[in-house]
DNA sequence: GTGATGACGATAT
DNA sequence: TATATCGCCATCA
């Protein structure tokens, strides 16, 4: 029952990326916190193909931190670019401008999770021009 | 118990 | 920018 609560952690996670955003994995194992890194977000998402969980997880939110998606096909890409977020002719996105900034801290330290550390905050070039 | 695997990440070249 | 390597850690055969 242990191993299930840590998938289930990250599916928590998950739900907290709001619409038009995009999370690495990286970032989601962050705010899970260890015994978990990157891959174990891989395999939580993957073990979405065989078997639904519910509330929902927006599982096309979560993307590799090239910006691009892991996934094969284009149906990832199409799903998050109905959501507002845009990809480029290479399929990249710009993790500065739709990247997640984390939970809400307080919520995170209320519920055991962690904040999104400063170092897996994604800040483009365009946002700290347009700053000026 | 052991080894292979994976929707990954960071670093080096 | 793109490819190659190594580290990472829960799962599964």
């Amino acid at each position: 029952m242990r191993e299930e609560e840590l998938y289930e952690r990250v599916y928590t996670v998950v739900r907290l990326i709001p619409s038009g955003r995009v999370a690495t994995y990286g970032q989601v194992a962050a705010v899970v916190g260890p015994p978990c890194d990157a891959r174990e977000v891989g395999g939580a998402m993957a073990a979405l193909r065989y078997q639904r969980v519910d509330p929902p997880v927006p599982w096309q939110r979560v993307i590799n931190a090239q910006g691009r998606v892991s996934t094969q096909g284009l149906e990832q890409q199409h799903l998050l670019e109905e959501e507002g977020v845009v990809f480029d002719e290479k399929g990249r996105t710009d993790l500065g401008r739709f990247g997640w900034e984390g939970p809400d801290e307080g919520w995170a330290e209320a519920n055991g999770f962690h904040a999104l550390p400063e170092s897996l905050r994604f800040k483009s070039g365009a946002e700290q021009l347009s700053l000026f």
